[in-house]
DNA sequence: AGCACGCCGACT
DNA sequence: GTCGGCGTGCTC
């Protein structure tokens, strides 16, 4: 008798291998067991995606060739998981094996059928211990976590938890994770996090409230082996709390009832490269075909989860149900809980002043006082590029358009996108003037300058100011962002300099005043999505201010600009979130920008632009003209307007030129049938000897900037 | 993506 | 004479 079973296997978009591959069996094989296959001449992991009948196709039956293996002992991956697959391969424009193999640890594309059962041996041998889900939290609930949580347990969701840094977002997740749990003996919940940095703290959280025993967490930084642990646990039903990253949202959970997508705004739940997926959406999707409840959670949502969550005109809902906690939690909550955020207007300031006087004087009188200070500037390095006064020669990077950034510690010309580092030059490479100046500065020189600035001021122990700094530099080596954050937490550092990595999740006690250096750029940035992160950093960072009960008093936020009057900055004095959102919607809404549109890119990349371009225009007019005339595609691509190929915001990395074309809609399902008809063409054009030089193309869903 | 096949430069 | 460079093409 022979069996014939549809495999998923990882392999990349080109068309003719998209979809899932044909095999034969002797024996039947479920769908969603693990198979190992014969594919050219290597043998590869897969996935059975459905068992089929013989092909009509006589040929393809002749080029059949049977399963090698079975992985006995790991139970199928379930419909519903496969949905998902399924699901974000079609929306994303993805191979289907490309996504579902992703999903699974890749030691597991490793092991062979018996080393997996010798594995299996070992993982089921300790006997369970400590099942029981721990109950009751110690402190009582505020009436705003209450009220949320009645409503979580009442009502279908999805929720946008909207909830202020302090409210205590993260005590509703683990009651509602309690209460999902009490519900079934078999359920389990899913806990997004944005990045491994902020899974060691809520994983302790959760292990203190469930045990060890119900809780792992699902991330790239684990060991291979310990990865496929975290998975196998979740795939068995043994850990019902799973934390992880944005690939944790593909991890096989049978008794999926609860998904909490924490800080749902940041956008480090898009994958930028490969497939270009949103963890965060996919949560929604996959919420709602498996029924279980979703919550997004944030003190500043993404403006597409708001506007889903905004009451409608007939007084519905909205697709999301909005449940707001506008209260710090604790003591000092009622009064003193929001710090005290004020523009200090650079224009009135001493022109050229990194640090301003006013702000410098409230700096040193934290410190004096014995309160840690967080100092905000997102530029790493000591400058941004190196200029000659006298011919105009600048710092490019000989291999991008964009400039070598200066460190001053090792004295290197680095560019930031393709790594590209060389030695600082002693005079102007072009006319020999050894007078080069540094422009726009970094946190290595805002370090270096505090350290002057503060010399003469004295701790209330009498020690000198100590200053530590965080970015992606100083943390480069493993372990350095932690043992530098310990040290924070420890009260061994009173002012700490750093990047954005400061701003997010870290919870420091200590802090009485943060200051944002240089945060205008992102008011007059050409990506429609920068002031929206912008207002989250500096609410997020406004937030590390006067998280102390005990202390009492107001923390402070200064924020140093040439634009004091600006809206953003205007709803932020005020900690008013919703009016800077109704501003900024107003604004999509005129632009047709998301969510009022949705939005793709095609982007390719060849040695030359033009190439690039002429490209990807090719693509958009034969599209254009074949698409109209299709009985299928007529309707769809009516909906859908192009726009011309243009350079990418970095145009060349590497020597290679980048450019992208958009596609916009109204409708959704018109642009995903659209851009599916896209890929045999891209994938024939580029065969053609007229694009000869195109390297790479990709498709972008969804794409976070233009 | 891998991994073959295939056709041109410097070495045991 | 081979070893090996990475360009093109295929995998049920």
């Amino acid at each position: 008798m022979t069996y014939w079973l549809s495999v998923a296997v990882a392999a990349p978009a080109y068309s003719a291998l998209a979809g899932p591959l044909l095999y034969r069996a002797e024996q039947p094989v479920a769908a969603g067991a693990l198979v190992r296959v014969p594919l050219g001449t290597r043998e590869v992991l897969g996935i059975v995606w459905s068992t089929e009948g013989p092909p009509t196709d006589s040929e393809l039956a002749e080029r059949t060739r049977a399963v090698a293996s079975v992985l006995q002992g790991v139970p199928p991956l379930s419909a519903s998981w496969r949905g998902l697959v399924g699901f974000a391969a079609r929306y994303y424009q993805r191979a289907l094996g490309e996504i579902a193999l992703a999903a699974l640890p890749p030691q597991l594309r490793t092991l062979t059928a018996e080393q997996m059962s010798r594995r299996l041996a070992r993982e089921t041998a300790p006997s369970d211990q400590d099942e029981r889900v721990k109950q009751g939290g110690t402190m009582p609930l505020t009436d705003e976590q209450s009220e949320a949580l009645a409503r979580i347990g009442a009502d279908p969701g999805p929720f946008l938890l909207f909830g202020v840094t302090g409210s205590g977002k993260t005590e509703v997740y683990m009651r509602a994770a309690e209460a999902a749990l009490a519900r079934s003996p078999n359920a389990q919940v899913l806990v997004l996090v944005p990045e491994i940095n902020l899974t060691p703290q809520l994983e302790q959280r959760f292990v203190a409230r469930f045990g060890a025993a119900l809780v792992t967490s699902i991330h790239s930084g684990l060991t291979p082996a310990r990865r496929l642990h975290a998975w196998l646990r979740a795939h068995t039903g043994r850990a019902r709390i799973v934390l992880g990253t944005r690939v944790a949202v593909f991890a096989s959970l049978p008794g999926l009832a609860l998904i909490i997508v924490d800080e749902e705004h940041d956008p480090s739940y898009k994958q930028q490269e490969g497939a270009r997926y949103s963890a965060r959406d996919l949560a929604v999707y996959r919420g709602q075909s498996c029924g279980a409840k979703v919550i997004l959670g944030s003190a500043t949502p993404s403006l597409e989860s708001w506007h889903a969550s905004v009451p409608t005109a007939e007084g519905g809902r909205g697709r999301y149900q909005r449940l707001t906690m506008a209260r710090r939690v604790g003591a000092a909550a009622a009064q003193a809980g929001l710090p005290h955020i004020r523009c200090l207007d650079m224009a009135q300031q001493p022109r050229g002043a990194l640090i301003a006087p006013p702000l410098l004087a409230a700096i040193a009188q934290c410190v004096g006082a014995g309160e840690q200070v967080l100092i905000l500037l997102n530029r790493r390095g000591w400058a941004r590029v190196l200029s000659c006064a006298d011919c105009g020669w600048k710092s490019a990077c000989p291999h991008c358009s964009a400039y070598c950034v200066f460190h001053r510690l090792d004295r290197t010309l680095r560019c930031h996108h393709c790594g590209f580092t060389q030695r600082v030059p002693r005079a102007c490479p072009t006319c020999g003037n050894p007078d080069i100046g540094a422009i726009g500065r970094g946190t290595e020189q805002l370090e270096a300058r505090l350290a002057d600035l503060l010399a003469d001021v004295r701790r209330p122990d009498g020690g000198p100011v100590r200053i530590a700094r965080i970015d992606a530099d100083s943390t480069r080596h493993k372990g350095a962002l932690e043992s530098a954050l310990a040290s924070v937490h420890a009260g061994e550092v009173d002012v700490l300099v750093g990047t954005q990595m400061i701003a997010k999740g870290h919870d420091f006690r200590r802090v009485a005043l943060v200051a944002a250096l240089e945060p205008d750029g992102g008011l007059f940035s050409s990506d429609f999505r920068a002031p929206e992160r912008l207002f989250a950093l500096l609410m997020q960072a406004a937030g590390r201010a006067g998280r102390d009960a005990a202390r009492g008093t107001a923390g402070q936020m200064w924020i140093q600009t040439y634009v004091p009057e600006h809206a953003l900055y205007q709803a932020l004095k005020a900690h008013d979130y919703p009016a800077f959102a109704a501003q900024q919607l107003a604004e999509r809404a005129q632009a047709g920008l998301p969510p009022y549109s949705h939005l793709a890119l095609l982007r390719a990349e060849s040695r030359r632009q033009e190439t690039a371009q002429d490209f990807l225009n090719a693509v958009s007019a034969l599209a254009r003209r074949d698409f109209v005339r299709s009985a299928a595609l007529a309707d769809a691509a009516a909906r859908i307007r192009w726009y011309p190929a243009v350079p990418q915001m970095v145009q060349r990395v590497a020597d290679v030129e980048r450019a992208q074309l958009l596609l916009e809609s109204a409708q959704r399902a018109a642009l995903q049938q659209v851009l599916a008809a896209c890929q045999p063409l891209l994938h024939t054009l580029r065969k053609t000897p007229e694009h000869r030089g195109i390297l790479r193309w990709a498709i972008d869903v969804d794409p976070l900037a233009l």
